[in-house]
DNA sequence: CAGTGCTTTAAACATTTGTTTAAATAGCTT
DNA sequence: AAGCTATTTAAACAAATGTTTAAAGCACTG
């Protein structure tokens, strides 16, 4: 663990970022968290908002780092598209309150998105889509947009996380029961999603 | 149309509140929005958070108001459903910002959660978790928690919705064709989540 | 030890923020 | 028209914000 100062604020940014997002949280309010002065903020990283992009970008990198690794691994797409889900809920657990910053600050502010895309570049290499575009025309995998696909997965995957507040109270449950409601969760979409994108055979 | 000071006011707010959300805008702004002096904010509504917990509350008593009637109706829970995801969607594509807001604001600051309960009150009483129970036991449904099947409904209602502006970088479609597509994933969710609830028969 | 360059600090700066005040205006009744 | 009340205004307020400054502290070299 690097414990410069530069290294200090950068940790504190995360945490205080992504718990409060850009707009609701200061300057002073990282220093603090950091234990270090307001004005190390601005020497180390020149204002808030150029702090701000360097842990936007990192958070984006870490959040589709599993995806790229499954992505580049060579299972089958069936077993991808799993393991992706496994993956993806077990971040989540984690960290589930990035969806909902990544989101919300990309809908603030959608230049933020420019960072993002050298990692996107990496999806796209690693050939996933052409993958599921051949199984379709052979007719093993339903015939949709890859933008579909990707959009259920995402759905399924992300809004359980981002949706607990509201999910909480409509169902009366506390933090601990609803995350482990979650992983029930998880099973049901994997199987839910699988059974609709292959047409022929079982998912077992 | 009703144009008191009071009431054009709380328009602005309403546009202003949805798209930047509450801590990444002003008084002013909303003022300005409005073609109104800020002090009238005040006179008005007494504090910025009073008119945001006001505008809040509406939008959430809106954003739920298809919801409730659809479950109020006396359709088969097959078609309650399709109903359900058919106006959400319609919804939606004129409230795009509503789910990002909600859920943002919901997660920031929970205890917004409050003024939402009563607006809960009317979709428990409206019997659908009882109906639902029923065809479980009967074994017509696929036996789920309830929280399950909810979260399957709204996750892939709402996120495709949130995700715009992640999804269009990734595959590379402006905003129309994004919501174009958005109208066949409707399509897909529905003939997804019905094939995943149902055990027996098809859903045609 | 003086000096050099990086780090850290407290204080100050100019803006912006939510909110209040006190005066001006408008609409209405008598 | 006078007077009353509700509305609207410009101005002011204190607090908080992002950012800068200038001095102090620190570690190391010559």
């Amino acid at each position: 663990m690097n414990c410069t100062a530069e290294e200090k604020i950068k940790q504190a940014a995360l945490q205080v970022f992504v718990k409060k997002g850009f707009a609701n949280c200061s300057s002073r309010e990282i220093a603090k968290e950091a234990g270090m002065n307001v004005a190390l903020v601005n020497y180390y990283f020149r204002s808030k908002s150029k702090l701000f992009t360097i842990i936007f970008d990192s958070v984006m990198a870490e959040f589709m780092q599993s995806m790229v690794q499954v992505f580049n691994g060579s299972l089958p797409i069936r077993d991808k598209i799993r393991l992706l889900l496994e993956r993806e809920y077990d971040f989540l657990s984690k960290n589930p309150e990035i969806p909902i910053f990544i989101l919300n600050e990309l809908s603030r502010n959608p230049e933020a998105i420019e960072g993002f895309k050298p990692v996107m570049e990496k999806v796209m290499e690693s050939g996933v889509f052409e993958e599921v575009a051949l199984l379709q025309k052979s007719g093993e995998m339903r015939k949709m947009d890859m933008l579909n696909v990707t959009l259920l997965i995402m759905s399924n995957c992300q809004y359980p996380f981002m949706a607990k507040p509201l999910m909480s109270v409509i169902h009366h449950v506390d933090e601990v029961a609803y995350f482990s409601q979650l992983d029930a969760h998880k099973n049901h979409v994997t199987q839910m999603i699988l059974n609709y994108l292959f047409l022929n055979d079982s998912n077992e």
